[in-house]
DNA sequence: TACGAGATAGGTAGAACTACCTATTGATGT
DNA sequence: ACATCAATAGGTAGTTCTACCTATCTCGTA
């Protein structure tokens, strides 16, 4: 089974083992697989940006805090929706993880459904998240095809400039202008000027 | 003194008196104009969108809530970034106040330099916003005089649909059709689709 | 009732775009 | 040395868009 194939699964990282079991026997009871760890590096190592899922992080542990793997996490720009739950957690340090984007902020002893209803609502974002994501790197692909020249002119074609007025610009003949506007337009699977300055659009603003 | 030609206000929402009097004397220390409110009720009635600012509010106290009146602020659009100060805070509420767009959740006593630095970035976040919306209502104030007609072909056009295609659509003649094109170009003074495209998705995805 | 606005539609002319075709030049890689 | 790709450019035909013009019909309002 190939990776972006696999089931979203629930990571767990918390270094008191009685934890993680019963957090995985209460995912695994609703049919969501779990994945343990007992240490934040080892979690990191293991890795994956592709694995579909969400993490629940423990706060205060040997090595590596959750805090840290959180900012860790965002720092290599890995999307995957946090939920912190912790047994020491205090104001600030729920005020901390939201605004670095955790997903909850969630105290111990867990309530089981309450806990699982913020699982569904993680993985449900991660799903739309990496729906979204598909979308811009198909046209992304489509958009790395095109040769420097290519992109030159697309910025000009989507700023509003006519061929004409480009090639001017550009001190080549219309002619070479409208020959790369097609060229541009096939390789992007566009039709219309519309689609393309949507689709430029689409490719950040 | 036109409204929004108000400087920056920090509203603040308490109902210890001591407490409001400290708070307007330190932002004044800084040359920051402060407006009190002794209930939620008070602001609200109050509060204009068009005053720049942010808001200091308390949770615990008689009548409407800081939580309400925060859920509230939401309800009616109104984008002032709130900043939460209270001294019976815990952490769910922290939490509920994050996800409801709160800009910090401040535990009481509060340190009045930290304090002093939210309430800045507090500014500046709204500043930045109110100069977007300023863009965007340029753009919004041509697309109001649009009529209905006009709004259902432009979102055409800008999918990509050509006159006669339209036209098709519609029933009518692609004649008609470039007519109202023509007067939606005009009065969103734009002279080429890629324009048009572009301040279509300028106001909404 | 008369006026203006909005939607409808036609004509004409020119500009711009699109889709085909061929062809040369220079760089890059096998 | 040969093949491929990128950039250049021309031709021709057909479609689409744009910019002017006039004109009718219907509504709601002054």
């Amino acid at each position: 089974m190939s990776k972006d194939a696999m089931p979203p699964t629930v990571f767990v990282v918390d270094d008191d083992e009685d934890m993680r079991d019963s957090i995985q026997w209460l995912m695994e009871s609703v049919g969501l697989p779990a994945q343990t760890f007992p240490v934040a590096g080892e979690f990191l190592q293991a890795c994956d940006p592709l694995r579909e899922g969400c993490l629940l992080l423990d706060v205060r542990m040997p090595g590596m805090s959750g805090m840290e793997l959180l900012e860790q996490l965002n720092a290599c720009g890995i999307q995957l929706p946090v939920i912190i739950l912790t047994g020491h957690g205090d104001v600030p340090m729920a005020v901390r993880a939201l605004k670095h984007g955790a997903f909850d902020f969630i105290q111990k002893p867990y309530n089981g459904q309450g806990l699982l209803d913020q699982v569904n609502a993680a993985l449900k974002l991660d799903r739309e998240r990496r729906r979204q994501s598909r979308e811009m790197s198909a046209l992304h692909a489509h958009y790395q095809a095109l040769t420097q020249r290519e992109r030159e002119i697309m910025e000009l074609v989507v700023a509003g400039d006519s061929s004409k007025a480009i090639a001017k610009m550009l001190g080549i003949s219309p002619k070479t202008v409208d020959i790369h506007r097609a060229n541009i337009m096939k390789k992007l699977d566009v039709h219309t000027i519309a689609e393309l300055v949507q689709s430029r659009l689409t490719l950040r603003g």
